[in-house]
Order: structure tokens, then sequence, then C-alpha cells
DNA sequence: ATCGATAACGGGAACGTTCTCATATATGTT
DNA sequence: AACATATATGAGAACGTTCCCGTTATCGAT
């Protein structure tokens, strides 16, 4: 017989009906005074109905909520990958910022594959999202516009297209402190392990790299910058062209830690140490690159305002005009960078 | 009047009714058709529903079937944080073995905090989940117990409790593999960056360091074992405890990848080279670890495996006894190892 | 031709909420 | 006292599915 009741206690689930009875109201009270959305109430009911509910265990049905309300109170957020760190960074600020909200996030990778995105995207909106973010965003791509002509809600992180709504770093100061702290060190052959330039936080690097070049008078060498697809391999070959030119760089500044990683090891190779053979900027200041050998100066970006802002403006629904939100790094200077050696 | 039909289209769901109507059959008709666990009827009508629910960009809701079918087809992933690449790893095997099985994976992040593991489990059940896979287990936790009492269905993953159904790496196999890749390049003093004795993972490398050890007949000795609780500092710790040893190790096997990389990090600031003055080993091989400007030798661990195995376990709904399904890991030697310096 | 068995189908009741109303009660104004 | 105004409550209809069951069609065997 207890394991009657027991398996019935199992099945049964508390629904709002039996806090109503047990309460001595109606459903519909229960509903209102439980609805977290509406100013929350402090009657003697409202008391009194809270503390029932708690007592019967009662948790509301997300699936039967969200059919009522047609909100799932959930954003679905698409990266490449997370065994990205800075992909993970970002899910997770995310994620966190999702609990203030009442939201919860729930993510899609991508793989790098082509048309992944659109699956992703597929996924998570049979999934019943609310909205999307999307970090995979390229400027050669026209995904958002699909998706804004289907009337979806979403947001692009840590990347732009220059038409949808972004929140994003300041990729252009990031590049212009990064760049600009090796100057100030007394570097003026300064080499650029550069992203593709699909990627809107590569351009914005470029660029404020070379402002900081031009404010400080020195003429912008092409030859110095090499491209990178932003993995680690991927900066290991533009470190070796970089190294490989006739006037090498005294100081790189690699467009993320990873290709900064992927340089390290070049270097390595060729028998050059950092710092004292040349130094290393990278850029988003994963946990690692602070516990390297030879911890790296990074530039942090700040994913929690970005993830902030990104719910923002997938909360304001548009409304036409596609606003981009600007958060700033900071660069956090280490033992990869000191003055370039003294010149014979 | 664009706008009135177009604001229609973009507020009117197409519902299985509208699917019905257009095929003219009934709701009842079109949901079996469309039921996925269903055999898949290949009949006349079957086809044509499939056809139409395809043009009318008929999309289940599934608030609404997850409602009534008492099922949501989603399982919670706990972990501490997904900026360890290792868990990233963990969840993307999760989330792609979910997609074999028309489940989807949602995950949650503990910090590490004290008791964010329950809350973690409380905000997945909330949201509805099915199961849970945990990958936060410690031996001293009864956190399971406490599951299995509410009759939580759940699973653990990478590590046991010895109590609970679990789909685990063979950590044991892993250590000896490590160890014993050491020994057969002739080392003989070999330390052991360990783990806390809390995670079965870490107990299980330590037996398998034993094992192997007492296989070739070299004795165990206590000094050459220091303690890390995982962490990339820890590991430094732990590394710079190993060096400051009258009689130092000629090698290292490190509990996971984290701590050979803070290894790494104390070695080279001891001015001692990987591998020519000592020889390193991880664990979990992470794709960074095979990019480093040394490669590590590090145990790869078959992750897929890992997920489908949890969810196997998750599936079969428990049945009572706690069934603990083993992966086997395999060694991927790379420049971090060779044999030991020639003694003079 | 009739019967029984099997398969295909449709009607309608769930699932647990929220939300729109209408009703009842309290509050303030003239 | 009469009225408008706000506030709290309850009844019942949604939301879009699935699932139980009763009905009808299909088929093979007698």
């Amino acid at each position: 017989m207890d394991q009657k009741t027991e398996a019935v206690d199992r099945k049964a689930r508390v629904t709002i009906l039996d806090v109503a009875a047990a309460a001595g109201v109606s459903k519909s009270t229960v509903s209102r005074i439980l609805d977290e959305r509406l100013p929350r109430s402090d009657s003697e009911t409202a008391r009194r109905v809270r503390k029932v509910a708690e007592e019967l265990g009662y948790i509301r049905d997300v699936s039967a909520a969200s059919l009522r309300r047609g909100r799932t109170m959930t954003v679905g957020v698409i990266v490449p990958r997370l065994t990205d760190t800075v992909m993970a960074m970002l899910y997770e600020a995310i994620a966190h910022a999702c609990e203030r909200t009442g939201q919860f996030a729930i993510v899609a990778t991508t793989e790098d594959k082509p048309d992944a995105g659109r699956e992703a995207a597929e996924t998570l909106l049979n999934r019943g999202v609310d909205g999307l973010v999307l970090a995979t965003s390229r400027l050669d791509d026209d995904f958002p516009s699909e998706l804004q002509a289907r009337g979806v809600n979403f947001v692009l992180a840590l990347r732009t297209d220059g038409k949808s709504a972004s929140a994003i770093g300041d990729d252009r100061l990031g590049g212009y402190l990064a760049t600009r702290h090796l100057i100030d060190l007394g570097h003026r052959r300064i080499g650029l392990i550069s992203g593709p330039s699909y990627a809107s936080s590569a351009r914005g690097r470029l660029s404020g790299y070379m402002d900081a070049l031009s404010e400080a008078g020195i003429g912008y060498d092409e030859r110095l910058v090499a491209k990178s697809t932003f993995g680690i391999d991927s900066g290991a070959e533009a470190a070796q062209k970089l190294m490989s030119l006739e006037e090498r760089p005294t100081a790189i500044f690699a467009v993320n830690d990873n290709t900064a990683i992927g340089a390290l090891s070049t270097l390595s190779r060729k028998g050059l140490s950092v710092p004292e053979d040349i130094s290393l900027v990278g850029y988003n200041d994963v946990p690692i690159v602070s516990s390297l050998p030879v911890p790296l100066t990074s530039v942090r970006v700040p994913f929690d305002q970005i993830a902030r802002a990104a719910l923002d403006l997938l909360s304001k629904d548009a409304g036409g005009k596609a606003e981009t939100i600007v958060a700033t790094p900071t660069l956090f200077p280490r033992r990869s960078t000191v003055g370039p050696p003294a010149a014979k």
C-alpha cells in the first residue's frame, strides 16, 4: 500500500488547482499571485497562497505556461563551437544575464559548417525560443536578412553585419589599445596577425591597429599583416610568415588569443623567446593566457555587458531600426610585452 | 491591406488543424502520421499529409506536445563551467548524441559553488527536463541520493559516486597507459600531479599510475605525488612541489591537461625545458595541447561514447540497479615525452 | 454472402496554464 | 445617499497537442 501511495505521489503532479483548493481560492487567483511579471502583491491571500504553494512543492509547468502565454522565456544562442573558450565565455555570460530576466538560454553549435547556421536556427526555433543570439555573423552572409524577412526576433553578438541589431565590443578601440601599448613600449615594427575579413571584429581590430600606427607616425606596411582564420594552427602559420620577413617585427599583435598561442608555438620552434626577442599581445583574455609560462598581454572584452546588451536588444523587439550597442574593452598588460631588443 | 495580411500571417501559427483541413483528414490522423515515435507509414494519406504539412510550413508546437505527452524530450546537463574545455567537449558530445534520439540538451553551470548543483538541478527540473546528466559528482556528496529519493531520472558522467548509474572513461586504464608510456621510455622517477580525492576520475588515474609502477617493479614513493584541484594554477603549484624534491622526477604525469599546462609554466620558470629536462603527460587531450610550442602527450577520452552511454542509461530509466558503463581511453604520444636525460 | 479480425480514421476529452470577462467588494467624491 | 472608480475574485474559454475510444472500412476465411 505504501508502494501505491508512493507511486501516486510520484506520478501526480502538483498543479495550480491543488494549490487553489488547499488555499481556498480559485485557480485564477493562484495564477495571478504566482505570476512573476505582475507586481508582487503582499495581501493576506497572496501570502497564504505562496505559503501553500511552497508547502505543496508546487512548480509551474513550463510547457503549459508557454503554450498559453505564447512565449517560452527561452532565448537561443548560436555559436560555432563551445570548445572555443571565447564562445563558452559568451554563452556563460548570456546564460547568467538570462537569470535576472527570468529567461533561460539554450545553445546550438554550427561547427563552422557552411549552412549549419540555418540548421541551428531551425532547431532552436522549433524548440520555441523567443529570440536568437547569433555569434556567427559574417559580413558576407545574408542569413540575418532571411531571419529578418521571416520575422524572427534576433540579435548579433560579438560581430555585426552592419545591418542588424548587434551587441559587440569596441574592436577598433581594442586594436588601438593593443597596438598603442606596443608603441608606447618603443616598438616601431609591429606585426599583425589579422583575422578573416568577413568578421567585423577582425576588421575593427585591424583598423584600430592602423589608427595607432598612423597616430604615432609609423607607416603602414602591409607585409607586416598576415591573415589567419582565428584558429591556433592558422596563427602559427601567420607568425611563420611574419618571422620570415627580412625585417622581422619586434612585436606582434594577434587578433585573438588562439592565434597568439599559435604564434607562441612558431616562435618557440624558431628559438625565439617571448618577450626577450619579440613581444606578443592577444585578444579576449581567455582564462588560460594569464597562466601560460609567459603570461600573455591581452585585451579583455566585457562579455557580461555584451550579453546584457544583447538581451536588451532582443526584448526591445527590434522596433524597425537596428541598434548597435558597443562595449569598451580593456588592455591587461602582462609579461609577454616589453620594449624592443636594443638595436645594435 | 498588405500590412494587415502580413500581420495576420505573422501572428497566426500554422497548427495541426490547418494541416488537417488542407489535407482533408482529421487532426488525429495528422497527429498520428507526424508522430515520430510511431513506425513511419507510407500510405497514400501519410504522404499527402506530410506534403501538405511541409508546404504550409507546419512545425509542431513543442510546448503543446510536451504538455500533452508529459515529456519534453529535453535532457539537462550540469557541469562546473563551460570555459573548462573538457566540460565543453562533454556537453557538445551530449548535444550531438541527443540529435539522433530526437532529444535536446540544455545546460546549467555550477561555477564550483557548493550548493550550486542543487540550484542548477532545480532550474533544469523546472524547465521540465526528462532527465539529468551530472558531470559534477563527488564521492563525498549525497546529492545523487537526494535525486534518487525524489525519483528524478539522472545519470553521472565522467565521474561516478560508485552508487548511481554512470557513464565514465576507464580512468585506471588511462592512468596506467600514461605511466606505462613513461616507464617504457626509461623513466623510473615519475611524478604525479594528482587530483582531489573526491573525484573518482582522479582516484582511478592514481591507481592506474600505481599499477603501472608496481608492474614495472618501481616502488611507490608518496613524495612523488602532489595533489591539485584540477586547475592550472594548482597544477603549477604541484609541479613546484615536485621540482623542489632533492631527487627530482624525470617525468610527470598530470591528472589532466590543465594541471599539465600549469606544470609547464612552473618548469619554464625554473629554466627547465620539456622534454629535454623532463617529460610531461596530460589527460583529456583538449584541442589546445596538440598545438602548444611543445605538443603535449595526452590521454584521449572518448567523449562521444560516454555521451551516448549516458543517454542510454537515462532512457533505460534506472530499472532499480545502477549500471556503470566504462569507455576506453587512448594515449596520444607527442613531443613532450622522451627518454630521461642521460644520468652522469 | 457472412462473419471475425485488423487496420485506418475521427470525435472529443484531456494536459496545466493564462487571460478575458463578469461579478462582488471596497474606496473615495459629490 | 448616490455614484463613479478602483480592486480583488471566480468561471470558463482558450492555447495546440496527444490519446482514448468508438466507428467505419478492408480483408481473408469460411
